[in-house]
DNA sequence: TTCGATGCAAAGAATTTGCACGCCA
DNA sequence: TGGCGTGCAAATTCTTTGCATCGAA
């Protein structure tokens, strides 16, 4: 079961999507297979910039409802990692959680995962005096093209 | 040595500010003070509105160039845990190092640590391709107040 | 035909910058 | 007295909202 990464997230998102009672529109197709196609996190001018220069433009104003849609359902991850600005990634079902690398200098963000870290945070959310429903992790530093 | 957390944050911050070559001002001393009084994080509109409220006025500019003189002499500590705006709070040298919990419905914030996960981020950071400077931590949740 | 999806422009919120004046060293 | 520190207002940047129109079902 749970097939949806073969047939693709931007399937997948659009099922989601229609079940939950939505319309289908062009504009939202195309932000969905653009990110589906990335593999970091973009930001919502990123978004706006790369369709336009594929010749979909899409309002500003769409991009961001439509990412926060797509965060209300789930089918996105809302990714702060300073710099002023929100970025969103797809979350996918198998290769789903990870954790952000960021090169303060150059703004490159990357992903990475290690199950110790999951487990360190697994125990400690235990004893803390909130419920915990979710975690973030960034590693900041110079990346090997800033460091030299 | 290193008496500071005596004698205070706000006079240890002063003599570093006077060290690098800074005037002594009205604004930042009251800003350091209310930073030092503080146990959590504040956005620079809070500390506006907190010296307002105290017949101290900073202007808004001041405040914001006062947190990023100080962030760049490694005084405070910018904490961006999402909801758009950044927070600060004092550096200090022995309590020094934690990360943060912060309630997804009222937005408090309050610091925790844990040395098994500082331990696996230290393991980590070795393994992976940028040099690390800093890591932060954020877990999110309902607070004691937002849980019923 | 209906109502959500989208574009466009204006509104908002947080942060930064420009400039003049005041005050510390 | 000189120059940093500060206030005030305008400018920036990211994001949200209002409203009219377009298009999918």
């Amino acid at each position: 079961m749970v097939a949806k990464a073969t047939q693709g997230w931007a399937d997948h998102a659009q099922r989601v999507l229609s079940e939950s009672g939505h319309r289908s529109g062009g504009a939202r197709r195309a932000l969905l297979e653009l990110l589906d196609a990335q593999t970091c996190a973009l930001s919502a001018i990123e978004i706006e910039d790369v369709l336009r220069a594929r010749k979909r433009r899409v309002a500003r104003a769409s991009v961001y409802r439509i990412l926060d849609e797509l965060e209300g359902l789930g089918l996105v991850h809302k990714v702060e990692v300073g710099q002023g600005m929100a970025r969103y990634e797809p979350l996918r079902d198998g290769d789903g959680h990870h954790h952000h690398l960021v090169c303060d200098s150059c703004g490159l963000v990357m992903p990475f995962t290690d199950p110790q870290l999951e487990r360190a945070i697994q125990r400690l959310s235990a004893r803390v005096p909130i419920d915990v429903s979710e975690h973030e992790i960034v590693l900041r530093g110079a990346c090997g093209e800033c460091r030299d």
